[in-house]
DNA sequence: CCGTGCTTGAACCTTTTGTTACGGGAGGCG
DNA sequence: CGCCTCCCGTAACAAAAGGTTCAAGCACGG
């Protein structure tokens, strides 16, 4: 479902219009997109014309009113921003270059558009060992929580990765005070992880919550969120970017956490080796 | 140096906002910059929050209400618009340098150093549906097993999980034919994945490898390998690279699978809501 | 425990906007 | 020459938008 260009279509049935609605789509044209989120008034007067022959061509191309395009323009605003570079290249074709180029670009995009401080509180949060570290995720974000856990693990203790079991989950957010519960959840969201961060914060938990940009329900019920990009030259939305932000929070929480984290990496390497599990 | 960054100031001055306001900011930044056209009513049901909520946001960064913030935003476009390559420099107050330009470098060399005769060879075995698919993974990757798995059992059936005991695994690829083992080894690498392929290549089966630039002992018994970078800003390697390749692997595989894997999906789809699993 | 500050949401009001209906005017064909 | 058709702008209308006020809720500190 490739989305149609607007401007394309504009220049493309630019003759079917009379004159005055002719000069409205050049004023359209050349000021792409912005000055379609004018009002009728300005773009009229713009164009030199009145307003209703704005209503006109807009009404030519099947639009029912100005809402009804900005509308269209906005969705095609949010595809560029997934592909800032399909923009300029306007060859889409192969699907070896949306892949080589479509997922770092997410990636990095993701990653410059974490705000400092929403990461700093997380890490901080999840440097603090005095608390409780609970770990949950989705169908397919539970990977993220799993991989999380992998990591957090050998930093510190008091980690828990939650499995699906509605009881254990509960039995984990219960006993109360002072937790942090995080919560991955991306398209399509699942309630129950609501419910669970809900009862997270009556218990006076704290809730972490890392989701897409279409944000999960979560959102609302949650003290910090890290949100990333999910474009992907695929039907399925991507996890690389989310995945990224994962390491880029296990970097920091290592950093915050210094040389008691190497203490405890170094303990569990040896305890292992004690124990013959790495044959 | 042109008009501020909108979503610069926009970050960089999220942390004078009450939480009410870092929502609406959030949703803001979000989708950015679509959603700053929609109207007062609609930004706020999206963020939660109430109407005014969303002025005093506006009003605290020093606009006088929407349409004066719609007005900054359609400059920015302009300006946008007139240099595209300012796309890329927007490194504000956001995190660090190195991390921000490592992992998509990464993902980047990664893919497009993939050959693609490799891709395609992985790509066709993992949509033979003759065969079986077993799928194992080391202390980490297997994430990426994991990952890869919930995907291709929606894309077709026969996809195996193998777990961490030696028994289930033997199991799996005792009963020869042919079978591909996909193995995801990275560093530290586990000597017992390399039992494992053995096993299965005496058994007839194809072993497909993921791994790193050093690559796993795995490779020399394997048929195909696909190699990710691991640079990372940490002192972790990085499986975000490996991440994007699974995913590109899955892309390709449902669209050679095509129809047969769409009709798999909707019937899955079908039978989960009649469960009521979906709840 | 009580008050004080800030924060937030509900209701209301005012303005602007999009939209529609109508009339004038230019051009083409009989 | 006159009529018809198409196109365009003015004016009035209804709807929806942004903005303001006020009171309740909450955390914090005395």
């Amino acid at each position: 479902m490739t989305v149609a260009e607007l401007a394309g279509v504009l220049r493309a049935r630019l003759d079917e219009c009379s004159p005055a609605e002719r000069k409205v789509a050049r004023v359209l044209l050349a000021g792409y997109p912005a000055v379609g989120f004018e009002t009728v008034a300005v773009i009229a007067r713009r164009s030199g014309v009145s307003g209703p022959t704005v209503l006109r061509l807009l009404d030519r191309l099947g639009f029912r009113g100005l809402p009804d395009f900005q509308q269209a323009l906005r969705r095609e605003l949010d595809d560029r921003q997934a592909s800032p570079l399909a923009l300029y290249d306007e060859r889409d074709g192969s699907a070896g270059d949306g892949e080589t180029s479509l997922l770092p670009s997410a990636v990095h995009r993701t990653l410059a558009g974490l705000p400092a401080a929403d990461l700093d509180r997380v890490v901080a949060l999840l440097a603090d060992r005095r608390r409780r570290v609970l770990l949950v995720g989705g169908r397919f974000s539970r990977v993220l929580a799993e991989y999380l856990h992998l990591h957090l693990v050998q930093l510190r203790d008091r980690v828990v990765l939650l499995d699906a079991d509605p009881v254990t989950r509960a039995a984990a957010v219960a006993d109360g005070g002072g937790h942090v519960l995080l919560v991955c959840d991306f398209r399509r969201y699942e309630p129950r992880l609501l419910d669970l961060a809900r009862a997270a914060k009556a218990r006076r938990g704290t809730v972490v919550l890392l989701t897409d940009r279409w944000l999960s329900p979560v959102t609302e019920v949650a003290d910090v969120a890290l949100v990333s990009q999910v474009d992907s030259p695929s039907a399925y939305d991507s996890l690389v970017p989310a995945m990224a932000v994962v390491e880029t929070v296990v970097a920091r929480v290592l950093g915050a956490l210094g040389d008691a984290a190497r203490e405890r990496m170094a303990a569990c390497e040896q305890a292992a080796q004690d124990a013959g599990l790495l044959d």
